[in-house]
DNA sequence: AAATATTCGCGAATCGTTTTTTGCTCCGGT
DNA sequence: ACCGGAGCAAAAAACGATTCGCGAATATTT
């Protein structure tokens, strides 16, 4: 009985258990019209006279009728799902870049559900047998590495596919939404310069994702036209604080010393900016640091930490509009690219800013 | 072209669009039976000899049939889809608690998966009109709080429900999956004694959910069996770190002076652990600290956070399992528990574990 | 005014399953 | 010998929408 409010208006509770909500023939013969005609007047195709039109969905509103999605989904051929691949590497289940994920994700779902559509969370797929019982319309591939299982399993059972960031196997392949990575990456060392920094490291991951490399790519070639020496390393996606202190420490004693830190992830950032507190290193005075992705984590740091914010609500939401209208045979404009924004905090500013 | 390998295999590519994939009729023909004994055969349904649902098996495995499930979901008014609401009340769209809801989606995603069971992220809903379009078999509501209004919601259409925790405003229903949080908040504060506490104060948010009352209670219970009076405080949800340095330093004004706090949250325990570095109190000498909810922030914190696991991956799998039993209308044990376990860490032993 | 388009709406077919109904065969009991 | 039931398989009827083809009514042209 807590499950409440069995009224008599509620919709389902047929004596056979099949939901009895209004279906088209009540509402076509409550308007005295055929269901095609309804049909019709519903989704705006055919020939239907705008009179008739407005009598039919006032009476359908009246009737709260609400499409079968099943029956629809069987007759047009489209499950009406959408599915979103969040890691297609961890074993284990955890997804690195949490806060990322989950905002791209949450993005997705809203545009996915203004659009009628389901957003459903796949687990790592690898292969086409796993992926065939569950077809959805189209598939977002987030954080897709190189050669990856996910896109190959797609592909040969047909499901279209977006890309968050491009296919570092597939890069003439233009359906993908993402971040001016060069860019987004220069404008960080920018703002380090402009705030003092002299001498800026690099710290990346060993991913083989394309926002990785093309980080590290931008890093160097920034340096180059600068006629300085890169001094980039790696921290292994299995880090431990112990490795990272390791690398930072060799880092630091490099001559010259160098004064800012572009971390490319938020963990790295925060474990940084950690380290640096532990061997009695000022943020920023002596080292500024900056997170090439933004979210709870580089906010809530002490000291806060400057990031770039690549806004993954909104691409989650181009990755779903891009895929409908991959799915829908349109040819819109792709890749579809989110201008990123510098949140500067005191890890660079040595203030609060706001 | 990169969407590659368009072969003549490929299963998709009618000249109609349709999709062409080898339907159950097929399988009949070929197995020189009736549409209807094909679906028995794989199904397990009816009467049909062992013998013939071999060759029938056989026969549908050679071709690779794949059973078309809008239309299975039409006949058997299943949509073969759970829903999962992740925060009902964030307008924005930020989840709080990320890593812990995460984890949640993921176990709960590869649950459903492994039941032939699409998980689909479903956005805040607050009206029955919101929830009608997209209508699951059965939803899973986390982070429920007091009159929310998902659970009205699809109360109304009736969609089967599990929540995440026990609804607060529906005490006696009992299709929910969680921790043993009067339990687990004891095992922590008696953890914290165990490591030389003697006064332990508790710092929790003014959530209206159950995890946060219970644990609250739990605590004031705790405190009142030893006789010690219960140093209580709400961080606002909302908090930033201004805020949460001045209900720390108002806490640490108290006399006698609290040796441990426990945490509810993650995010709340970093920044306790970052404030009293910034105070220059050690942790765990002066004060230890733990958290009530594991994940990586804790893991990676300086000096790295003790924390309660509350293991969401098998919460999540247990919601959909009991989820599906309640589609089922089977009548099995309800609620279920999911055991915490503790990570003890440098923040009340003061050494790295492992 | 006749011929020809065009608009509008209806009925029926269809999507690919599952489920119900029907039918046939075989067997044991009276 | 006949009946009843069990076992198996085929045929047919759903499920609830969309879409196709066609005719009737109306508008437009010759």
């Amino acid at each position: 009985m807590p499950n409440a409010s069995n009224g008599d208006r509620n919709p389902t509770s047929g004596a056979n258990g099949r939901s009895q909500r209004v279906r088209i023939r009540d509402v076509a013969r409550a308007a005295g019209a055929a269901q095609s005609t309804v049909s019709n007047a519903i989704n705006g195709t055919g020939n239907v006279d705008p009179h008739t039109r407005d009598r039919i969905l006032e009476v359908a509103a009246e009737l709260g009728y609400v499409p079968n999605r099943n029956a629809r989904s069987l007759r047009t051929d489209r499950a009406g799902m959408l599915g979103i691949v969040l890691s297609t590497r961890s074993e284990a289940g955890e997804v690195a870049n949490v806060s990322y994920n989950l905002r791209l994700a949450g993005g997705a779902s809203r545009a996915a559900f203004r659009r009628q559509n389901a957003l459903t969370l796949l687990p790592p797929v690898r292969t086409p047998e796993e992926a065939a019982h569950l077809v959805p319309d189209g598939v977002i591939l987030a954080d897709i590495e190189l050669d990856d299982p996910a896109r190959a399993a797609f592909d040969v059972i047909g499901v279209p596919i977006v890309t968050i960031e491009s296919d570092p196997g597939n890069p003439h392949e233009s359906y993908w939404v993402g971040a001016d990575t060069p860019t987004n990456t220069r404008t960080g060392l920018d703002h380090l310069m402009a705030t003092g920094a002299k001498t800026i490291a690099y710290m990346g991951t060993d991913s083989t994702g394309t926002w990785s490399a093309q980080s590290a790519t931008a890093y160097r070639a920034w340096c180059e036209e600068r006629g300085v020496e890169p001094i980039a390393i790696t921290v292994p996606r299995t880090q431990t604080v112990g490795e990272c202190a390791e690398v930072l420490r060799e880092l630091l004693e490099r001559e010259p010393r160098p004064d800012a830190i572009f971390a490319l992830t938020e963990k790295i950032a925060v474990t940084v900016v950690q380290q640096l507190g532990d061997l009695n290193l000022s943020v920023p005075r002596d080292i500024r640091v900056l997170s090439g992705s933004d979210g709870d984590r580089a906010a809530q740091a002490l000291p806060s930490i400057s990031a770039i914010d690549l806004h993954p609500e909104e691409v989650g939401a181009a990755a779903v509009a891009l895929l409908a209208e991959l799915i829908e045979g349109l040819d819109t404009e792709r890749p579809r690219i989110i201008r990123a924004t510098l949140n500067a905090r005191e890890s660079t500013t040595g203030r609060v800013t706001r």
